[in-house]
DNA sequence: ATAAGTGCAAAAATTTTGCTTGTAA
DNA sequence: TTACAAGCAAAATTTTTGCACTTAT
């Protein structure tokens, strides 16, 4: 069944208890950032028992395992999403505030080089952009690159 | 004097106050990125009347335009510094949880590209690597990369 | 059995606000 | 002068904790 989650548990050592497995299938399944108090939102809907306070002890618990990573964007709470085994960009768009995500398996690697350039292993890295819709004209000095599929997810 | 900070305000048609060049004065010193608390602090340090709440006030009236930027590196409280005329990278080693920050002008680049890939123009961006130090000795089997170049920013 | 997890409510910590007084333009 | 800023303290928000009770190994 669900074995992703129960393996990401299980892997560190984690007691798999029902609060626990509610709050990675939220995340698992999520597809923005949901912050603390959606999360509890949600996660009463599927079991009203769940309080907040375990929503903040286990968004904790997984995030010094990294199973969860913590983003801070913009909001003054901090928002969580799962650890994907790639990581990915956040596009910003700063008049609507809507998050669009997206991959570049590239820069992954060109960041790797650079944080080896320093010394460093890298393990984890955020990259956000934040930026404003162009319209219809083009900018003028970059024509814009051949499309590429863009998942975007709104917010 | 402080023509620098003079023209930020001024130029953003504030009222230049006593507090307002304190604030600005710290940060535009500091080479860490201080929270509302530790501003607060130092602020306090060459005018003890100045408030907390002053505090959150200007760091929220200079990000808004964009004299600050707000890092939230880790903590749970907000961090603060002055927006540079050159986005910095932020690499932070996550044994020590030191920063280092440095310039990767090509990266910049690289990433407006990728935002006008995606239909936008690029105002800014936040990139920030975690990782490891490289021990040399510690790592037998992991000869320390050959740093080349990695002049080319891949597409 | 037992160490670890949870809920609840209370406490901390962080940030914002109302209101009066002070001050830059 | 006059609109905007600051100080202070109280309120609102967000996060953590103590303790008695459950529950997964």
């Amino acid at each position: 069944m669900e074995t992703r989650i129960e393996r990401l548990c299980t892997a560190n050592g984690l007691k798999m208890t029902g609060p626990r497995r509610i709050i990675a299938q939220i995340l698992s399944e999520a597809n923005d950032h949901p912050d603390v108090d959606e999360l509890h939102q949600m996660a009463h809907t599927r079991d009203p028992r769940i309080s907040l306070a375990t929503v903040y002890r286990t968004v904790r618990l997984f995030e010094q395992h990294g199973i969860l990573e913590r983003r801070n964007l913009g909001s003054r709470r901090a928002r969580y999403e799962m650890s994907g085994e790639r990581d990915h960009f956040h596009l910003v768009d700063q008049e609507s505030g809507k998050i669009i995500e997206f991959d570049e398996p590239e820069t992954e690697v060109l960041m790797r080089r650079i944080a080896a350039r320093h010394g460093f292993d890298l393990v984890s890295l955020k990259i956000e952009l934040f930026g404003r819709r162009l319209h219809a004209e083009t900018s003028p000095g970059e024509p814009p690159t051949a499309d590429e599929p863009a998942k975007s997810a709104a917010q």
